[in-house]
Order: C-alpha cells, then structure tokens, then sequence
DNA sequence: CGTAAAATTGATATTTCTCAATGAGAGTGG
DNA sequence: CCACTCTCATTGAGAAATATCAATTTTACG
C-alpha cells in the first residue's frame, strides 16, 4: 500500500497488439469498434502493493487486466481478510449494482491494466450487444468459479485445500504460459492463506508436507508439481 | 429426490399476473414483448424432495423461481455437500458456459417455476439487449454474493456464521414477505450446515446457545429474532 | 553486511468434528 | 385414539484438525 503512483501512457493504437486482445472483453469487437474503443481506455500501471481500487470506493472506473496479477479481497472489521479470487490478464474487474466496489484490488507485483472510465463504457455497451454478452459471459464463468471456491472453503481439508489451489492456478497459467510442472506463485503465504480460509502456518507446514510426501518441490518463487497424479488424487479426494 | 412427477400447467396469460413479473428478468420486458415471452415459458410444480436439475446435467432449460425455495448444491465425489445458495422467487437459474449446469437444484418445499427451453429463450434474447442487461445485472449481484459468502465460509467462526445467515435469510425474505422478527426456515438443519461449512451438530448447537443468551428463540418452521442488535453485533464481528 | 520482512518449525490451545445416545414431532396402521 | 416407527434435532463426551503463540531460519533489500 504504498503511495499509488501511477503512469498514464499516452492514448492510442493499443488495441491491436494488445496481449490480452484474444481473451479479454475486447474479443468481442470487430476491428471498426476496436478502433473507437481504444480511445475509451489507458494503460495504467502499479507497482506491487499498490491498491488499484478498495471496497466501498464509488466506481468510476473499470478494469481490464494487461499483464500481472491482482489479489481480489474483503476484509471484516476487526481486519481478517478473505481474499475472494486472483486476477490475471484478461480478467475484467469493477462491474457491480451498488455502484460501489464490492471488494478490493491489490496489484500483486507490477500490473498493467486498461483502465475504462465507467460512463464512457457505459455508453459504448449501450449499442453493442456482443460486447454485453461477452461481459456477461466473463461474470457467469466468474460465478462458476466463485461457487467452486465455495465448495473448498466450506468443506475441503487444509491438505485438498492446498492441492487443489496449486492445480487450479496451474491450470489458469495455462493459457498465459502454457502447461508447465513448474507452477510460479507470485503471491506471498499469506495471500495463499487467505485465499483458502486457512492460516500462514497451515499453509506453509502443508508445502513442507507435499514436500516431503514428494508431491511437490518448493523453490525459489514457486513450486515444482513432482508428482501431479498424486496431486490430482488430494485434490479430488 | 422422489421420482420427478411433475405438473406441467397449460401455457398463456401467465406473465401478467404473475408474483414475480416485477422482480425477475422479465421485468426488463415491455408489454409487447411480454405476450411474445409468454409462449416461451411453461409454469412447472414440483414436490419438497424433487431435484430440478442436476450438476453436469446439459442445460436444456433456464428457470425462473415463482415460488417456494430450492437448495442450490455441489457435491465432492465422496458425498460432502456445499450448499451454494438457496433461491427464492425472482431468482433466475441455469445460465452457465459449458453447456453443463455447475450446480444442483432441489425443491424444499413445493415450488413453482417457469421453466424456459434453452434455445428458444436464446433466440428471444438475441435480439433484446434489455433482457440480456437485466440477466446481467442478476448475475453481478448473485457475483456479490458469492463473495460475501465466501468471507463466511472462509474466515467466520461458527457463531458469527449462523448469527450472519439468520439476519441474511431474514433480509433477502424482506422482499417477499415484509420485515419481520419472526424468520421462518424452511430448509433442514443439515441445509443450513451444509451452507455455512458446519456440521449439524455445530448448527444444532449455536442454535441452542444462541437462545440461552436470549438473541433467538427456536420456535417450530423458524426462529424469532429477539435481539437483533446482539445478532447484528455477533455477525459483524 | 545488516536489517526487516517472509517463511518455517515447534509446542500448546481452541474450535469444530465425530461418534453415540437421547428426545421430539409427523405420519401410519391397528 | 394410541402405539409404532421414521426422520430430524438436540445433547454429551472425546478426538482431530487447525489456530495461536513463540522462536528460528531464510530471503529480500538497502
């Protein structure tokens, strides 16, 4: 949470070489619209640490992840944290009802978002059906996954919890970097904790543990997956 | 899960008349399209007990709930249940990406739906962005509230749970029923163990604690809410 | 190289679960 | 109308999983 100093890159032809192009809401458009649709959104960056939005916070603004990864979290009162889901290129994040945020977003490590003023958006979407459908999609398979995290939170052991979440992030990197034993998690115990509903000790004594069961290797930034059947077999349970 | 002997109503003139026209995704209809939308849509019963559709089943049908209240679910294929949200009339059911349902749904109680033929409902919203808005704005909140539920599961004690899904439950049936103390529950103690991540036994006794402290009293189909403040305090937390 | 933050490990405490028994209410058939 | 039975809910005792508290160890960074 450090001061949030942000660059603004100068608008203009983003869009076209866009990494997230294929994958994020934009896929929606054809190239006429893309062209108008650029000048909607910039590019802002943040450094780790820095808070791109916070719950409660009045929406002005929506969000399409370039590069990096963002923790996506609540917290109680009394300062325990929930944090609700990981987003990663091509995520798209700020739509909601109230129109407040209904949680807070972290960059993890340097992030690059496209950054959309909300009434402009709002604007362009009001002609543009597919675009609709495609944000509708996105918040649909969002629900899935929210439903699946329901599930491990309410009723998975620490050891299914752990194991689930290294093949489910593994899995996510797949179209980012392709499918790799070597799982890079740049986010630190803590947000892994967390994320699971467990404590920074159970996190770390279940590594240990995979580790030791030769499940896995713990290295630098990450983990290797050694063995994912076994994997696989926790996570299933 | 009886066997699925289900009343299917004769069609026409319903949506005019009907109790959730106003909350629902046809309210984004106007009366025109109305008469067109009703054709679509065939009122089915079904029994306390009966499954309306089953998780990897292939979507054939969207569901509008007219009436009653279903337990939506995952299973773990050892038989450990998460119960991922009740509905209750307004509540629109089905949507999903892969084809598949990503949850179960079981009546409690006898319930009312109108019951939407996928493809049909897909060519009628093809054209009518307002609807598809509407749908839309249904997901995000039901988005909202996955995450919410998600900080109960992951980082509530069990009090803090069961105060937070009484005041909840009794919130989302002011819609329905105006505000009242007395909260009546219509699902099981197993229901609602399963929704908050307990055991039966956990619920069973926070109940029972919750009343020897004088915030509940247990009384038969329901709770009366004697304190809410103190609810409101032990939910906050 | 030194300091701070993050991660790991150990010992103990606490919460919630599990197993087992009992109690209460609803429906059934004599 | 009343036993009987079935299901659901409650209660108790002990076990297990995970949290908490405390101490190192490792890593990151100036």
């Amino acid at each position: 949470m450090k001061p949030s100093v942000v660059m603004i890159e100068p608008n203009g032809h983003f869009c076209r070489d866009c990494a997230v192009r294929g994958a994020a809401v934009c896929s929606s458009l054809n190239a006429a619209e893309l062209t108008e649709f650029e000048h909607l959104g910039r590019r802002v960056h943040f450094d780790g640490g820095e808070t791109v939005f916070s719950e409660e916070d009045i929406t002005t603004s929506f969000y399409n992840v370039l590069e990096g990864v963002m923790r996506l979290y609540k917290l109680l009162p009394d300062g325990r944290r929930q944090i609700v889901g990981f987003a990663l290129p091509g995520d798209f994040l700020g739509m909601n009802i109230s129109g407040r945020h209904n949680f807070s977003a972290d960059a993890i490590g340097v992030v690059t978002v496209c950054q959309f003023a909300k009434a402009p958006f709002g604007r362009f979407i009001e002609d543009r059906p597919q675009l609709l459908k495609r944000i509708n999609e996105l918040a649909i398979r969002e629900l899935s996954q929210a439903r699946d995290h329901m599930v491990l939170l309410g009723r998975r052991s620490a050891d299914e919890k752990v194991a689930t979440f290294l093949l489910g992030w593994r899995e996510r990197l797949v179209a980012l970097k392709g499918l790799s034993d070597t799982v890079p998690l740049p986010m630190s115990r803590q947000d892994i904790a967390d994320y699971l509903g467990l404590t920074i000790e159970t996190v770390s004594r279940t590594f240990t543990k995979l580790e030791r069961h030769g499940v896995i290797e713990i290295i630098h930034g990450g983990i290797s997956l050694l063995d994912p059947a076994r994997a696989e077999a926790l996570a299933a349970a």
